[in-house]
DNA sequence: CTCAGTGCAAAGGATTTGCATGCCG
DNA sequence: CGGCATGCAAATCCTTTGCACTGAG
């Protein structure tokens, strides 16, 4: 924790701006979620925060690399820690409430995939920063 | 085409709707794509047909299952012709640009990666429909 | 005649921004 | 002090909706 702290203030710093305690406060709640946050979601673990400091800090935060932004399947924008600050994993999106979970995929698949899609990249011209790969469908909950 | 025709026709007569001039077009314009297409870029080959139009046509056509919602990094939707009705394949989208193009996988990975999603959302409980395997980075033109 | 489809303009709603104030360095 | 950070409220902008009109069956 402490080291995400020190990562943080860090590329914070690289942007010009400070870890202040709000953006403390986001970077913790979303290094202990697992699954990625809607902003309603932030708002009521953090009441007190209002709606355009978590807007503005989650941008800065995203613009420092230390946060990243998911689509679902509703409109609302969710957020996680970036990708290099947790485990590589993937996406459970459902399409009927929009819920998203985290999920790992086995170790030798993931590998595969990498080879092959970095591959796909350099044949396209494409420079490849990274890969997603998300499950759509109905979660526990919606299967009705 | 006449097929496809066929079976947008089909569709919309089970949601009790008609397959319409605006929507025949909307659904060739998609079909001859190469990648999902945006509502300013639907408007641009469509001159003649308003947005609202576009909009409701569009959702009419998500409903009846012949056409999908393609998220990407922008904050614009775009749209494709739903997965039965075109080849399975991916997206690469660019961060800084917000473009999609299609590109597709080897069988053999497409397959192995089947039955290992499969397996996973049975484990969690998930009720899969299908999968989104995306590249994230940057295209050709926006590598500078 | 009926009811889906269309177009225009106005409304919605998540997200962004202007501006004045507070605060760290 | 200077510039980032914060909060409130107002503005943005993609998207949706209300309503009156047209047209297919």
């Amino acid at each position: 924790m402490e080291e995400l702290d020190r990562t943080a203030t860090a590329r914070l710093r690289q942007s010009g701006q400070r870890y202040t305690d709000s953006r403390a406060q986001l970077v913790h709640l979303l290094s202990t979620s697992d699954r990625p946050l809607t902003i309603p979601e932030i708002l009521n673990e953090r009441t007190g925060m209002p709606q355009s400091s978590v807007y503005r800090n989650l941008a800065v935060l995203e613009d420092a690399g230390l946060v990243q932004r998911v689509a679902s399947s509703d409109d609302w924008a969710r957020f996680e820690l970036a990708e290099d600050l947790t485990e590589h994993h993937h996406h459970q999106i459902c399409t009927k409430c929009g819920e998203v979970r985290d999920f790992t995929l086995p170790h030798h698949l993931e590998t595969s995939l990498d080879d092959c899609l970095s591959s796909v990249a350099t044949a396209t011209g494409f420079t490849l920063q990274h890969h997603r790969l998300d499950l759509v469908g109905l979660c526990e909950s919606c299967t009705s």
